[in-house]
RNA sequence: CGGGGAAUGGCGCAGCUUGGUAGCGCGCCUGCUUUGGGAGCAGGAGGCCGGGAGUUCGAAUCUCCCUUCCCCGACCA
């Protein structure tokens, strides 16, 4: 009985794959505005997931919570010239409200350093007010012309983090420590997502910025997807915005502030990454459900058996979820559950519970076997623990097989047919990057040959990571 | 904005050239048989054919106008 697949194979039409997969998996659907997207609920878990282990770490680094306006008065975004230049083009303005004209238009945040530096500069008095570390969990807007689910919509939802500090070094050091304590361990030991971190470009910085610090992954096809970026932005919005204290000198200063992020983008970027033809995989410590817990047959011995085992695993600290609709085919549940890239599925039918056991189907390691009930709850984990490793193994290997090292322009392009190029910075320059952007191929970033940030923009030695990006 | 396509049940499409009042697959509903890798059979529900004007006895189909959407080229978490 040969079916048709369930999703468009990934070596046949990548991008179609990635459309089938989320709607498939009902992770989202497009909004009924152009580059909206509505977040289904099982989507949406996966986005709460990610939010939970990014927010414990944001305070572990100190920061702490708080909510910024949504509405934005026009005129703040125009106090710092290349902030206002880098995101006029996509701005969304409100003209009319309340059924008037606006004296002043209101533009909606596309991200908020102008209303977060006008409120720092009235509660930062004195260097002992500094850090101010804030963050805070919001919606923006920034209108895209080519929309894509996740990767690039006009709204979508993120962290925003903005913290002033009484020094450059400070700054400097804090941007740096988030990139690395939270969004590179985050993406590496929860997404199982392998990550350069790197220093951008003067052409791809963050309008505004001083320097921007990204960390980059490499999707299934190749391509590369920035997933989280720090910036140091200098005293550029100290000085737009009056963010001013008194040192311990009692002269009057300006703060050094940072501003870092990560999106609704990384769960589009854990499809790519881990997804296969079969589906989405996802790293257990992320997933929603770690294991399904599946009745076969409808009969009242396996479905009672199914749910004192979602018990025991529940007890046993494992997310869980049961699927007794026996209703639907077995065949079809088990795609279903495939597609939604649950790490382990248990499937109980008259058969197993004969033989005091249960048939495992462990997504990751693409195995099948009976295993008995008896201390189900220690193999699962074992399972899980094998499988999240599993998946950054794959990852990381595929990021090695598919990275050139070149000396040449020429060699750089053609290596990012296929995936990443490392290039000494000094053999592509300023004019290399504009004759790579040509051909839709940019500079990821630039990173030591030691894997470490570089302190500047033309560090000697930097090496530049080349690709086609999302 | 420049170039190329498309608008037809929830989704994907055919029908248009050669006008005659709409069909297929998936999904949905009901029933029976099923259930260990997307079940089968039978019976159903569901469409102002993007909008407007025109030609015609008659328009999804021909003509004109409008609108929207999609794909490819310059920015972005």
């Amino acid at each position: 009985m040969a079916k048709a697949p369930v999703l468009t194979p990934q070596a046949e039409d990548f991008p179609r794959w990635y459309q089938d997969i989320i709607s498939k998996a009902e992770l989202a659907d497009n909004g009924p505005v152009r580059g909206t997207m509505v977040i289904r609920p099982y989507g949406y878990s996966i986005w709460e997931q990610m939010q939970a282990e990014v927010d414990r770490r944001i305070k572990l680094a100190g920061a702490r919570n708080a909510y910024f306006p949504l509405f934005i008065p026009e005129s703040y975004l125009t106090r710092e010239a290349e902030h206002v230049e880098g995101f006029s083009p996509e701005l969304a303005v409100v003209t009319v409200a309340g059924g008037k004209e606006l004296e002043e238009p209101v533009v909606v945040r596309p991200t908020s350093e102008t209303v977060i530096g006008e409120f720092m500069a009235k509660w930062v008095q004195s260097y002992r007010d500094l850090p101010l570390l804030l963050n805070q969990w919001a919606n923006v807007v920034r209108w895209e012309l080519r929309p894509r689910v996740f990767l690039r919509t006009s709204e979508f939802l993120w962290q925003e983090g903005h913290t002033a500090h009484v020094s450059e070094a400070d700054g400097r050091a804090y941007a740096v420590r988030i990139l690395h304590e939270v969004y590179e361990s985050f993406m590496r030991d929860v997404l199982a997502m392998p990550v350069v971190v790197g220093r951008k470009t003067a052409k791809e910085r963050f309008a505004g910025a001083t320097n921007t610090m990204t960390c980059e992954a490499m999707m299934g096809d190749g391509k590369a997807l920035q997933m989280g970026t720090s910036h140091e932005l200098g005293q550029n919005f100290a000085r737009a915005f009056d963010i001013a204290f008194q040192s311990a000198e009692g002269q009057q200063e300006l703060a050094w502030t940072t501003s870092w992020g990560v999106s609704t983008r990384m769960v589009g970027g854990l499809i790519m990454c881990h997804g296969d033809d079969a589906g989405l995989r996802i790293p257990p410590r992320l997933a929603p459900v770690q294991v399904v817990v599946m009745a076969v047959r409808e009969d009242d011995a396996v479905i009672d058996r199914c749910r004192s085992l979602v018990d025991e695993l529940l007890a046993a600290g494992i997310r869980v979820e049961s699927d007794l609709r026996t209703e639907t085919s077995a065949g079809r549940r088990a795609t279903d559950w495939e597609l939604k890239g649950v790490p382990v599925r248990l499937e109980l039918g008259p058969r197993d519970l004969a033989e005091g056991a249960v048939t495992m189907i462990d997504r990751i390691a693409g195995t099948k076997d009976a295993v008995p009930l008896d201390g189900i709850a220690i193999r699962l984990h074992a399972a899980l623990d094998a499988a999240q490793t599993a998946l950054l193994a794959q990852a990381t290997a595929r990021r090695e097989e598919r990275t050139a090292e070149v000396t040449t322009i020429e060699e750089a392009v053609e290596a990012a047919a296929t995936g990443w190029a490392r290039i000494p910075w000094r053999a592509v320059g300023v004019e290399g990057e504009a004759a790579l952007a040509a051909q839709a191929i940019t500079v990821r970033c630039l990173v030591m040959p030691d894997g470490s940030l570089p302190p500047a923009d033309d560090t000697p030695g930097a090496v530049a990571i080349v690709a086609r990006a999302y």
